[in-house]
DNA sequence: CGTGTAAGGAATTCTGACACG
DNA sequence: CGTGTAAGGAATTCTGACACG
């Protein structure tokens, strides 16, 4: 549920062709990044490079934006929404571990 | 077989990256473009734009070209390879016209 | 044949700031 | 708050050519 596409989460897209992806200016795609809502990698030279999940991120975020909604509060949703996934995600790997060492009780 | 990525086949990453992705120069793979193996895009500027399957492309024939075969040699393969699977999207696409017309017959 | 490189220019991207509201 | 824009510079990419072999 999050490293089962190879080529989603690859950072290699430039802001140029997130632009045309998206239809967001480029100012606006700097600016979720200034509000931390989106982390594009940098090259050595400094230019940034987002992944295709980035650029549906963006779309979301646009939306949300449009929909009045402020940056702020997209963001404590996501900080929300990723607390969630990643209790799920602790909880999964206890439970594997505890499988791991009494056995997997399948049902 | 040719479409259920929507990544891997758009081409949004530029020759910088794809140049880190395959250990590649840059004069290699304008080379590989030259000798007709390699397709990429252009934006409105004019600059190449590749997809990950053109970067796995380049991987290829970077590998054969250390192997001692020519560009010549690789581009026959791929036209050949072109060859066969165009006749048989040909044969599925006529069959399919005929289950339709006249009834799909399972076995 | 396949690749490196220096050359000059054009396209792309970057940051910080001013503006509006 | 979210976005546009002009400004100046830096990083990126482009083409055509010379070189080697």
């Amino acid at each position: 549920m999050a490293n089962e596409s190879s080529y989603k989460d690859k950072k290699v897209i430039t802001i140029g062709i997130v632009k045309e992806l998206t239809g967001l200016s480029e100012r606006q795609i700097r600016y979720y990044e200034e509000r931390k809502l989106i982390f594009p990698d940098r090259t050595p030279g400094g230019s940034r490079r987002y992944s295709f999940a980035d650029v549906e991120q963006l779309v979301e975020i646009a939306n949300k934006i449009e929909d009045g909604v402020q940056t702020y509060e997209i963001r404590q949703e996501m900080i929300r929404e990723k607390k969630r996934t990643d209790e799920e995600a602790h909880k999964k790997m206890i439970q594997g571990q505890l499988n791991a060492r009494f056995g997997v009780r399948k049902y």
